[in-house]
This record gives C-alpha cells, sequence and structure tokens, in this order.
DNA sequence: ACAAACCTACGAATATTTTCGTAAATAAAA
DNA sequence: TTTTATTTACGAAAATATTCGTAGGTTTGT
C-alpha cells in the first residue's frame, strides 16, 4: 500500500500555492494565502513547518529564508483524494461522480467537449457519434 | 445563497448509511457502522445527536427507541461535496476532476460506456467560454 | 553602532471532531 | 416484583486542526 496523503484543508491550499508557483519562501505562501482569507503570518509559518514535519514539505535551509517545496505530486494527491471521494461518497461508483460533476452546469461546454475527445481516447465509439 | 452542508467525515458514514436503508434507530445503525470500524454504542449515538442539532438529520420521538431519517438529499449532499472539490482540489476545472477520475483504472468499461451515453444527452448550457 | 524589519522556533490557546463513561429512565425478562 | 437489558442525555476526555503571541537570531537601513 502506498502512503496515504490526507491534507486538511489548510494544507491543500498551501499545496495549490506550491504547486503553482514552485519552491517559495513563508512569506511568498503568505502573500498569496492573504487574499483569499485573513490569517498571521505565523499561522502560515507554523503550518508549512507541520507540513515538513509531516513529509508533504521538502526544505532548503540554506538561505536565511527557508524555501519550501512540494513533496507530494499534485496527480498522485488529487488521485487520493477523488479515490477517497468515489469510496466515500460514491459508493465506489466513478460513474457516479462523474455524472455528478458534469450535472447542473459545473462544467462549461467546453468543458463538455474536452471530456468527449478524452473518452474517445481511451474508449473509442465504434459508432463515432 | 443554499444552506452549505458540510458532513464530517463521521458524518457521511453514517447519511450513507440512512440513504441506503431509510429510517432507522441508533442501534440499527451501530450495527452496521460496526462493521467496517470499531466504535462504541454512545459514540454513534452521540454523533447521531449532534448531526440532529445540526438539522443534518430528522428525529421522530414517539418510540422509546428514536427513529433517525437524512434530513438532506444524497443528489444535494454529493453536488456540494463535488463542487467543493472541483474548487479546492482543481482549480475550478470539473473536466480535470472527470479526468482523474476516468483515469487509473478508477472506472470499468461498463462505467466508461454508461458516461459516454450520459454525455451524448447533455445539452450543454453556453456560460464558459 | 543602533534601530527597524524580518525570519524561525516554540509553546500554548482555541476550535473542531471523535470517543466514551456514567447516570437516569424505560422496557423486557425472570 | 426484582433483575437485566436497552436507550437516551449529559459531560468530559482524547485526538486533531487552526491560530497566534513572544522570544531570539539575522539582516537591512540610517
Amino acid at each position: 500500500m502506498t502512503e496515504q496523503i490526507k491534507p486538511t484543508d489548510s494544507e491543500l491550499e498551501i499545496l495549490n500555492i506550491l504547486w503553482d508557483k514552485g519552491p517559495s519562501t513563508v512569506r511568498e505562501v503568505h502573500e498569496v494565502l492573504e487574499q483569499s482569507k485573513d490569517a498571521g503570518y505565523t499561522t502560515t509559518l507554523k503550518l508549512m513547518q507541520i507540513m515538513h514535519e509531516k513529509t508533504l514539505l521538502k526544505r532548503d535551509v540554506s538561505n536565511k529564508s527557508h524555501v519550501y517545496t512540494a513533496n507530494v505530486s499534485q496527480e498522485k494527491t488529487q488521485g487520493q483524494l477523488v479515490k477517497r471521494m468515489i469510496d466515500n461518497v460514491f459508493n465506489g461508483s466513478a460513474s457516479q461522480l462523474v455524472m455528478q460533476a458534469l450535472g447542473n452546469n459545473k462544467a462549461s461546454s467546453q468543458e463538455l467537449e474536452e471530456i468527449r475527445k478524452y473518452l474517445e481516447n481511451i474508449h473509442p465509439n465504434p459508432k463515432g457519434s
């Protein structure tokens, strides 16, 4: 069994920023975070330190301002979160999750088109709709 | 804005049982729960009482053993959880979630077929571009 | 050199979630 | 009736997650 990645909501926010920006200092992460929520600087610092202890983040201590990097891939993390949702919320049915994600205008028509193409690749439609 | 349904993991387990079995007593829920985890009876009771306070559950007190029912629909709850995942994990892209859910053999070929049919039936509302 | 700004580490307060022991009431069994 | 089992209510412990103040060190600006 591969290790379970289970970031909390706050941790996920930080991972998102690091996946987006790449290696960053606490200050850099905090400045992005501030735009959407209000938390003190040391709160962000503490969170990232904890994430480092959990090995969710790597860090480079050679400079005064430590530089943190995500130590789990976005793909793999997304995969585990989706799998968990399929199991816990959709009783193991991936298709039910997909349909829920496609309903209610959650996806634009452009996105729907993307998905159609993707589907044809992994499961070509013999009739060619 | 509609009320936010945000069940915890434990609460979701209970909701799943109630959605599946319909109105049930604490004992009935607990017996199902026991099969997959080990927790004491009063733990289940307390959880369901809290869920009732939060109005996640309704209850009928006319008998000695109270009968609980889910007070949120499975559809709506699933929808909100999926939307939250799209926002927090996939930066708002439903298609990315879908592709993640379809990759890595998370869906059987039968499921893929279901999804393909579902997609053909969708009449996309052109709001995104 | 001195002060101001910045950074980390640490500990602890808060908040939330999960767990369960115990007491009181009711029902069932003996 | 007396005992045993079942159920609720309550409170609080335990576990986890989030927040922040403060101290001490380093760098930067004057």
